[in-house]
DNA sequence: AGGACTGTAACGGCGCGTAATAGTCG
DNA sequence: ACGACTATTACGCGCCGTTACAGTCC
């Protein structure tokens, strides 16, 4: 309980690249809320509110809703201690985590597809510079 | 003047792969509008219409707005005949392009970031459900 | 006491999905 | 005249950016 390890938002926003609507906005969904707030109402993160934000910024590429994340933060956060869970629970736990294991997969095949599909476009428009370019090589 | 190469909006969706409601609005913003309508006010898209949506639809994943993607692609249509423009309008166009290249090789390095994101978590996500295996191996 | 920081509330915007309702085509 | 297709209008959503105005901290 060291207190002198809760930052404000603007503190969290800095050390996260996020931005302070953002960070507000997490909270507003439920997906990152903060875990105390001074008298006056400033809204105070400890590490492991800035942790949880740092997780959601990485999962951003997978493409999932705001609220799809937190449901798979409580997942993670439910499977860490599998050992405390019954086996139902844990089927029912496997089960999620492979369906989102397959979206992942879904979104990096996209992804590669993306990439693709930019670098393509990359030299096609350097092709088109090139015969912007070509003209004037010849002085006409 | 082909009359029968004129297509209307189902089947136009159908062979770009892109919803009515997605084409109504690119005609909307003004990016691609079909180059006519019959008596009753239904759209007409010929070949080179079909061939603009196709040509949006493999730039999307540079991450441009619509209105940018119009402005690149009347870049591209200026750009078609080198030889008709003159010297300030290369340049001009030159250096456009030089821009779209330069925003397009961002958007590489940013889904290359996405990318190996994604399988980080991929690989995350199957190293906890290992962990929840394993326990009901040892049978407890 | 003043300046930096933060609070809430509200509107805007992109790129569509999704009705609802009504007209058009062969 | 029937069914399949299409038209317009409008609201909603996700994820914030952007004011506007007021309060808080030290």
């Amino acid at each position: 309980v060291t207190e002198g390890r809760l930052l404000q938002i603007g503190k969290v926003a800095e050390r996260t690249g996020l931005s302070l609507r953002t960070v507000r906005y997490y909270e507003e969904t439920g997906l990152v809320v903060p875990s105390g707030r001074t008298d006056g109402g400033f809204r105070l993160y400890s590490d492991a509110d800035v942790d949880r934000l740092l997780a959601v910024k990485a999962m951003k590429p997978l493409g999932l809703t705001l609220d799809e994340m937190a449901d798979l933060l409580a997942l993670l956060d439910r499977t860490a201690a599998p050992q405390e869970l019954s086996g139902r629970e844990l089927d029912r736990a496997n089960a999620e985590l492979d369906a989102y294991v397959e979206r992942t997969h879904d979104r990096i095949r996209k992804l590669q597809r993306d990439l693709a599909n930019a670098r393509d476009l990359a030299q096609q428009l350097a092709a088109r510079i090139d015969a912007c370019a070509a003209p004037r090589t010849r002085g006409r």
